[in-house]
RNA sequence: GGCCCGUUGGUCAAGGGGUUAAGACGUCUCUCUUUCACGGAGAAAUCAGGGGUUCGAUUCCCCUACGGGCUACCA
């Protein structure tokens, strides 16, 4: 079977916008079969109506795209093995179930919800391990294997609601290998008669996903690791079906924890810690609640997607952090994922982008500021001078928007000016000097870096003055705060005669005093 | 509670019977720049505990502790 071609599948359920933890397992999927020259599917497992929200498909569909993981089968890419959407194939799961009853594997179910309830109470109350429909208990309740053959078929016909359960083997180790986790071994004594088909005539996850793993031909099922539990019913159900030999093999992946505390990652840690937990943007559609993305965040989706797999996944022996999908998909494998939960650490997925950042040539990172200032309406000044700005900004953002958020003053008049520097050097001697500098630097020919650098040092050096009697306070005049480029910098980028200006603007709103 | 999975610095982690137990993020120090950031140089910090096996265990086995997941007509 192992010669059979690679086929994974990504098999979310539209109940939500998918977080970190969704785009990761996807992404090992499909890194996984980009290595292997396998086919990527996308499956939406969305048996339960009850659960199904709005936009979650097409938000995760975004979503992946973001992140440049494409799949090749899926909604609206139909290769032979669709629908792809289990609501889709709602008539083909029905035959299973009976072929099932029809073995003997499985077995008709009458109880209703209370009288479940009552069941759990009272082996709970007796004492007995595992309150559930087992192996145990199923003989006391209501179902066709102590009923009366006829019953049944009256309680059938009668449009009476029933589920159909799995009837699991008394007493059998279930072992199988998993990819990750090596042996994995379950006493099925253990384990209860779960509902294979409910009764609104949809099938559940369990027998849903078995028959359509099967039939899509998926060979290697790489999950969470909150399908350990279930994968010896899944392997059971394999083999009641009879197709041992094309089981696929089982790969269950670490959760991604919260970063403090205890517990997996969840959608509150994020509004508590104050940092995205989706990719994208996501609007509840029933409170209207917006969650922060990654992207909005300012995230690029190769950093993104970079820092993901790195929570769990490590290529080795290799010395190397920063890698492209390219790379990625090169140096995966199954072998190389973590066996423990890893934790989501803000500061590192930041550190990502900030590298990413300043490796990106100036001309990406124009363009994003253009865009920037056209959504906020401010005017874009020339190619040059934007050239200037993400030059000497980008060493600085971890973020695009900072670039907006940390330069605003290159777009628009100061707000407000840092008064720590100006209290301590702002006197009768600085006025005077900087009386003095305004009138050298308005008699520059050229204002170029260069030519301001070269124009106050040489006031500074003819003055007998000290850089830290100039520099700050200039630093102050031209952009308000104490941070930043150089300033010959600033004063470049803002030009000759702007800078003039503020250096004049600055005096006439601090005047000494009187 | 039961079942299953896990446990290398604060975090991500490499390694794997004999090592000074990598690297990165973060923290701290110094340096560059009279700013911040970047860069550079350093520092502190780890094999959960206890038993085995072994000449020798962080590495293999068992137990305990701790953490996590599952325990629905949810996926």
């Amino acid at each position: 079977m192992s010669e059979r071609p690679v086929r994974v599948r990504y098999a979310p359920s539209p109940t939500g916008p998918q977080h970190l933890g969704g785009v990761r397992t996807a992404l090992y999927n499909y890194l996984f079969a980009r290595k292997y020259n396998g086919t990527f599917i996308i499956r939406i497992e969305d048996t339960d109506q009850t659960r199904f929200v709005p936009g979650a498909e097409e938000y995760m569909l975004d979503a992946l795209n973001w992140c440049g993981i494409t799949y090749d089968e899926g909604p609206g890419k139909d290769r032979g093995y669709g629908p792809y959407k289990q609501s889709e194939r709602k008539q083909m799961y029905r035959q299973y179930a009976d072929q099932l009853l029809m073995s003997g594997h499985a077995y008709y179910a009458f109880d209703t919800a209370n009288e479940l309830e009552a069941m759990r109470e009272r082996f709970k109350a007796s004492g007995v391990a595992a309150a559930a429909y087992n192996t145990l208990t199923r003989e006391y309740m209501k179902n066709s294997l102590v009923m009366p053959q006829d019953e049944v078929k009256a309680r059938i016909e009668n449009g009476e609601p029933y589920v159909i359960r799995i009837k699991m083997p008394r007493r059998e180790e279930i072992k199988f290998h998993d990819l990750i986790r090596g042996w994995v071994s379950f006493n099925s004594s253990q384990l209860d008669d779960k509902v294979l088909f409910k009764s609104d005539g949809m099938p559940t996850y369990h027998l849903a996903n078995v028959v359509d793993d099967y039939l899509m031909k998926i060979t290697h099922v790489i999950r969470g690791e909150e399908w350990l539990p279930s994968a010896p019913l899944h392997v059971t159900l394999y083999n009641y079906f009879g197709w041992e030999d094309v089981m696929p093999q089982f790969a269950h992946l670490p959760l991604i924890l919260r970063p403090d505390g205890n517990g997996k990652l969840s959608k509150r840690d994020g509004d508590r810690l104050g940092f995205p937990v989706f990719p994208l943007n996501w609007k509840d559609p029933s409170t209207g609640e917006m969650s922060i993305g990654f992207r909005e965040r300012g995230f690029f989706p190769e950093p993104f997607v970079n820092m993901i797999a790195l929570l769990g996944w490590h290529p080795g022996h290799v010395q190397q952090e920063i890698f492209t999908l390219d790379e990625m998909i090169h140096l995966f494998t199954i072998e190389h994922i973590g066996k423990s939960g890893a934790r989501f650490d803000y500061e590192k997925a930041k550190w990502f982008n900030q590298e990413y950042i300043k490796k990106l040539t100036n001309s990406v990172l124009i363009e994003a500021l253009k865009k920037i200032l056209l959504e906020k309406g401010i005017p874009v000044p020339e190619q040059v001078v934007l050239q200037m700005i993400c030059q000497s900004l980008k060493e600085r953002c971890t973020f695009v928007n900072e670039l907006y958020e940390q330069g605003y003053y290159f777009f628009e008049d100061i707000r407000d000016y840092d008064t720590s520097i100006i209290s301590k050097k702002w006197n009768g001697k600085a006025k005077d000097h900087f009386a003095q500098l305004s009138k050298e630097l308005a008699s520059l020919k050229s204002f170029l870096v260069k030519d301001v650098e070269i124009a106050i040092h040489d006031f500074i050096k003819n003055n007998g003055l000290q850089n830290g009697e100039i520099l700050p306070l200039l630093r102050i005049m031209l952009s308000g705060t104490k941070n930043g480029p150089a300033v010959y910098e600033i004063a470049a980028i803002l030009g000759q005669e702007r800078t003039i200006e503020r250096m004049r603007i600055f005096q006439e709103k601090f005047p000494l005093n009187g």
